[in-house]
DNA sequence: CCCATTGGTTGATAAAATCAACTATAGCAA
DNA sequence: TTGCTATAGTTGATTTTATCAACCAATGGG
């Protein structure tokens, strides 16, 4: 049974990957997973910077750079220099953006509701407990 | 809270690959998370053929293909024709395998125990549990 | 003012994943 | 049997992700 635990996780992400990847597409957005995740930090992250996001994500800020890059390309963001600090770009939704992130989290809730289904709140939030404390064990 | 799943899903990966990668490295062995998953479904199926593992990971079989490749260049496992079917090759442990198998198991019970540590043997269960419903769900 | 630190960009490269084409065998059915 | 379709596996080409290292500009403390 050692292994179970491991497996269980890759193969979890594994599926969610693809499960969300099919809802996005299905949703005729052209975004990877770590799209995703940087629009949700840039949404919860009030003044975000490509750092917020390379300490976030904990990714190689090379890799974060490139994706902002792309975002903006894309239209969905925009940076503009901060005042408090030269060297740093404040990322924030285009109104496109902003339509594509509605569109996303409604993506998501479908995945979610489709992966939780069965379960009670009680058991996910059982789940996210126990989720959370094996990550700060790893730290 | 619609994300708070997904992203912690995303961080609990992440981290589990930076710990176990550190662990394998620390045990010398010169593996990535693809190759260690190999192995164990290798260890886990009599008679596993490549294709299983492509069933089991739900990855393409070109990468498995080049996976168990290296595993073989590295002397690790070997592959011979099957009786039954002249299209299978059976996949088994070398000597050298079957002793490396061993000492991965041997990391991999480190980093389960680190992400585990102050986790009762319930909670452990209940989130399998609940992690398999959730692929089950995803299916 | 100097210098170590921080935020960010870029080029090069490595590692991982995917697609498509192909070979050989299997197995079913006319 | 022959012919067709499906399966197992390999390979080449390409794309996508991730990582490393070098670099620039701005910051902030001594």
């Amino acid at each position: 049974m050692n292994s179970s635990l491991a497996n269980t996780l890759f193969v979890l992400m594994q599926n969610y990957r693809v499960t969300i990847r099919e809802a996005i597409n299905a949703s005729e957005l052209d975004l990877n997973a770590m799209h995703v995740r940087c629009l949700h930090i840039i949404a919860a992250t009030s003044n975000c910077t490509a750092n917020d996001i390379v300490t976030k994500t904990q990714r190689d800020k090379a890799q974060i750079a490139r994706l902002v890059k792309e975002l903006i390309a894309l239209n969905l963001i925009n940076k503009c220099a901060s005042e408090q600090d030269k060297r740093c770009f404040i990322l924030s939704f285009t109104s496109q953006g902003t339509a594509l992130f509605d569109k996303l989290l409604n993506a998501e809730q479908c995945v979610n509701e489709q992966m939780c289904k069965n379960l009670n709140p009680q058991q996910i939030n059982d789940f996210l407990d126990t989720a959370k404390k094996m990550i700060k064990n790893m730290q």
